[in-house]
DNA sequence: CTGAAAGCGCTTACAG
DNA sequence: CTGAAAGCGCTTACAG
């Protein structure tokens, strides 16, 4: 492939000048300018960006490290991320951590290494030494969705908490007296916020919640099933069951279906995080909604005022209750 | 961020020495090794993998240009990708084309600047003037899923047509002689394959196909629903839908729910590409379904064959039909 | 307006 | 087993 040198050489000029025209730099004679974009193009010359980076101390390059690119929020969420990002000419490095803490610590380091500008998470658990690295590193960082607490770095968030309380006063009215919720991991605060919200909200309503009706998941699908299925053998199993993201609710509706069981008629069903899918399940599924496109762009805003050494606020939106018929009407 | 050198003085050996140790250069005497590798801890220094590249010629780094990241399918594809080039030791990053050629063609050449190891791409159409870039460019290249005709390039894909066969088949025996299809952008191969198919095994049948049967899309959900309303609007409209890929089926599934008609009872639906939640739909949707993780994984063994100088083959797997209660029972 | 030269942080023959 | 030196392909003060 051709380098810089090769273009000088064909333009008849030294490489600073050739440089110069790939920079837009103003100081080159037109017809000098004209010279070696003719170069360029004979030679289909394509400036390294490897070389670029090592000079500039400058990637152009964002890194993503996200815990689990199946789910379909952070689908959506990259792809938001991704379009801000090229609008503001970075690309994106995505690191899918899978919800192991050793992934996510492997993709961080190799993020690290390749130099990113800064670095955007969603952190799967807040082990300490991966942010110990990053601290040290300096490397602008943002957290999204989810996060460390007690760290001093920005932090893109929905506050789901209202939308919570939202949906338990729907349970409520609709009768519905005996509710369970499957959790995200402990590590998590949107896992924690969205548990401990619930839990106050059906607190307020004057409803007990025994232990049982709280389950444990991991934000993928299979725990929401072994959950629900934990829950209707119970002698008294709920009447509702929040499921705290959108796959544990798959996982749910799996589990229900499996035993031949009817939503709502059998057992009510409402998710965290609403997607396209939601509207043509069976029956069509409540859900919490999240902007996420606004979500994404606002963390590569304030990421990129980092990079380019402007502060950078924490930013938190609402997200809203969309009834469906899962719950009863 | 501690560079080399640092390493270097702090350890009392010099460059060389550290960069062997780094790269396990057996050629290093162990007490040396140990003195390096502490000023390394001490240090946190993390190797310039920016460096390293511009020096080795190498990035270890595979670019992936699909043409939709949101559609469950690619986003499965670009998953099984990651998980089988980082079993290389490779990491990826993806270009979402959004099925726009422009978009693809600044995801490409912005790969080839950052100097990619290895290029996979499922091209959004076969515009020449990039595929020129490609092919002059030498890097190695696969495609998958879809790919441009009539170049030596290795494809792995999956071969639909048989599995199409055998829904046209049952669509037969349930009783339903009207039967009409989404098309895929004519530019693609994947949508080729399928309309080819599927028109063919209609006219095996001994039915007529008239064109106000076939609809066009662009593989994207609008596209699905629009082609969906210019059906049901026919004196005549068609009893069976099959659409070519999951988002035009999500599209045909929210027109058909908006003039509050039934599925299967008052037109049957089935869909190319199969995901998680045509279990969960309102009725459970009959899909062909590809191998998609073994797609990803063949796609990327062939490709780091072409990196490390081997040949490549090209690889064609099968799909199966999936019969739910979409198209009636 | 243009060029010579230094330097970004590595790796790797070459010499010892 | 170790080091000095060249070089990967760029950018950018500096000088003219």
């Amino acid at each position: 492939m051709a380098s810089i040198k090769d273009v000088a050489s064909r333009a008849e000029v030294s490489v600073a000048t050739v440089s110069r025209v790939l920079n837009d730099h103003p100081a080159v004679r037109p017809d000098t300018r004209a010279r070696v974009l003719n170069a360029i193009e004979e030679l289909g010359y394509r400036p390294n960006a490897v070389a670029r980076s090592l000079r500039t101390h400058q990637t152009r390059t964002l890194g993503l490290v996200v815990s689990d690119v199946m789910n379909p929020f952070f689908t959506e969420l990259a792809r938001a991320v991704e379009d801000e990002a090229r609008a503001h000419g970075y690309s994106v490095i995505i690191g899918n951590a899978d919800e192991q803490p050793s992934l996510q610590a492997h993709h961080i380091s190799n993020l690290l290494e390749r130099r990113i500008d800064g670095l955007l998470v969603s952190p799967t658990e807040d082990d300490s030494s991966i942010l110990t690295d990053l601290a040290a590193s300096k490397t602008p960082l943002v957290f999204v969705d989810r996060w460390i607490p007690h760290l001093d770095v920005p932090v893109v968030h929905t506050d789901g908490r209202q939308a919570v309380r939202q949906l338990v006063r729907h349970l409520y009215e609709l009768g519905h007296r005996r509710l369970a919720v499957i959790a995200g991991p402990e590590t998590t605060t949107t896992g924690n916020e969205r548990i401990s919200a619930f839990l106050e909200a059906v607190g307020d309503s004057g409803l007990s919640m025994p232990p049982e009706y709280v389950g444990k998941g991991d934000f993928q699908a299979a725990s929401g099933q072994a959950a629900t299925a934990r829950f209707l053998d119970l002698p008294k199993p709920p009447q509702v069951i929040f499921a705290t993201d959108n796959l544990m609710a798959l996982g749910a509706m799996d589990e229900i279906r499996a035993r031949g069981l009817r939503v709502p008629e059998d057992v009510g069903l409402a998710a965290f995080d609403d997607i396209p899918w939601f509207l043509h399940t069976d029956p069509p599924i409540t859900a919490i909604a999240q902007r996420t496109d606004e979500l994404g762009h606002r963390t590569v805003r304030a990421l990129v005022d980092l990079i380019e050494g402007r502060a950078a606020d924490s930013v938190t939106l609402p997200a809203s209750l969309v009834i469906r018929r899962s719950c009863g009407e």
